[in-house]
DNA sequence: CTGAAAGCGCTTACAG
DNA sequence: CTGAAAGCGCTTACAG
């Protein structure tokens, strides 16, 4: 592989005879070029191979056409619908984007924004790992570019965001399992200290306090965000004295976990023991039975985030945007 | 939002009473600088809130911290696991991974090719759109930086590349449904002009040959991968006069397409008709029933690939590697 | 349209 | 370690 040196912006305007400047315009799709110029422009670029350097370009200009994106598993469903949004809308745009994923890992978080500003994007979008450390939050406090927070908020950061209202999603999930008869419903999955989590906590037992329920602790059981997780979450609340006949999972992945888990145990999904999802993954109508959830616009949220995240870059002054998305549940066959 | 000024390395160096090229040593990490001065200067980088500006680092030293990594759909899982495997391998190499999803359009490929390029990304990792036109084919070859295909090679592209024997793989898996006594088996899925598609149809013949089995043309049905193409082309094979008992899928996407149609039919996968996949998704031992699938190990293929291109990357004139993984087959109740 | 100069924030190379 | 100069490939601003 032999090693060109890379064709300059001042080698095409050589070779075309005109000036530095006139390229630098033509290159930039200025109107005020003749098309005769134009023409004799492009054609030396594509004869000598010249790529536009946006490094340069945007190092000189000040600005920037690159964009982080920061979510915590591309194997979870959910990220890859919302990562979907996100490239749609922002390669539109005309950005490219970096992609980092932290597996909920705070250090990693903390570390990828660091890196994504050293390659000076113009703004992030960033999905926060669901337990932030007072470190990271600082980290996220002090990145003085565009900034968007998709999914979960974080406490005490003030800046825009887009999610779905959990709560009412929660809820949602809860009344119709309250109103095929179930008593005992238990929720399963997530960690306690995330936003997402508390939220869903809370319609959870919204809609079992106005059915008159009471709440039992042992009926709410953590787990990391995963098959397993939700596999390990079943089996804790099936085996004592008194088990519920209904479980409102964090998510699908959960969820499926736990159907899982009820098949290890004999017991069928949807028959023995009703089963209601959160998030509507593209898998939901697929799972045996097919799963009952509450649908979060995954790829919606990515999209929005991406559209705030553009306007914020165009306009640093605007007012700060939250942006909550009202859920909607999918009945099937798993309640 | 303030705009603050961006703090430079000169910044740095008056606040810390330094040269500005010890700055840059400092911040390159060189060992050749006293411990106390050492520290001086990383204080005041931390007190000015000092960032590391790589892209003008690159572009002075013409190196790049970054690199492309093309897709064609991240909803795909097993695309979603080749992610994993370069993520892991790039970022603990120090560099950050643009992303860009093709969604199989060649135009959309050469799009994103020139867009990596004109942000000097250090070398790309192309997992190439099955079917290429000739134009995407020249853009291919005309890339002058390090390049690795990953999944899918290209006619008449020499470089760095990593993929599984398909053939091998298709050959297994009807193999293993020929023991299980079937005569009748059905190739579905995917697009008769990538190479992933000639080499498992090449496998799916030798297996068939071997057996002294003839091959029906009327049992090959391409279609989208994508689960809606497997329910398609499940759908044209199951009415027709003498129709299949067992099926091989391009990938278990089509597969679970494939079982989704058969429901739909009134007829059981892994009873009625035998289903074998190929990639063996995370999702494969889940599906209803588990999915007899080829594992296609993305997540290695994702590291690997990183890896021939950190390789290429260091050292430009090695040869031309071409690492083939063996694939494996994992039976499970579909078959 | 041209031309010459300055600058974005770094690294490089070198004399001291 | 310092200091001064040059340069990566662009854009900006301005006089002509």
């Amino acid at each position: 592989m032999t090693h060109k040196k890379r064709v300059t912006l001042q080698d095409v305007a050589n070779h075309a005879g005109v000036s530095r400047a006139t390229a630098s315009l033509i290159v930039r799709g200025s109107s005020k070029i003749a098309e005769k110029t134009k023409q004799k422009v492009l054609n030396s670029m594509h004869e000598l191979g010249y790529v536009y350097d946006r490094v340069a370009a945007n190092m000189r200009s000040q600005s920037s056409s690159t964009v982080g994106l920061i979510i915590t598993d591309i194997a979870n469903p959910f990220y890859a619908e919302l990562l979907r949004g996100v490239h749609h809308s922002l390669e539109e745009a005309g950005y490219t984007v970096f992609l980092g994923t932290t597996f909920d890992s705070d250090m990693k978080q903390e570390q990828l924004i660091s890196r994504m500003l050293e390659h000076r994007v113009g703004g992030i979008i960033l999905c926060p790992v669901s337990e932030s450390s007072g470190n990271s939050i600082e980290r996220v406090k002090a990145i003085d570019i565009p900034l968007v927070l998709a999914v979960r908020e974080i406490e005490n950061v003030s800046c825009d965001y887009v999610g779905i209202d959990y709560a009412v999603g929660a809820q949602m999930a809860v009344n119709h399992l309250i109103h095929r008869g179930h008593r005992r419903i238990a929720f399963l999955g997530g960690t306690s200290h995330s936003t997402a989590w508390k939220e869903r906590r809370s319609g959870y037992c919204s809609a079992l306090k106005q059915a008159g329920l009471d709440i039992d602790e042992t009926l709410i059981v953590e787990s990391p965000v995963t098959r397993e997780g939700g596999m390990g979450a079943i089996r804790k609340v099936l085996f004592q004295a008194n088990p519920p006949t209904a479980v409102f999972c964090f998510n699908d992945l959960v969820a499926h976990g736990v159907m899982l888990g009820l098949n290890d145990a004999g017991l069928k999904p949807g028959q023995d023991l009703a089963v209601v999802g959160f998030d509507n993954n593209n898998e939901a109508p697929l799972y045996n039975p097919p799963l009952t959830t509450v649908s979060s616009y995954a790829r919606l949220i990515g999209s929005q985030a991406a559209i705030l995240l553009h306007q914020r870059i165009v306009n640093q002054e605007r007012d700060t945007q939250r942006i909550i998305l009202q859920p909607e549940l999918v009945v099937r066959k798993s309640s």
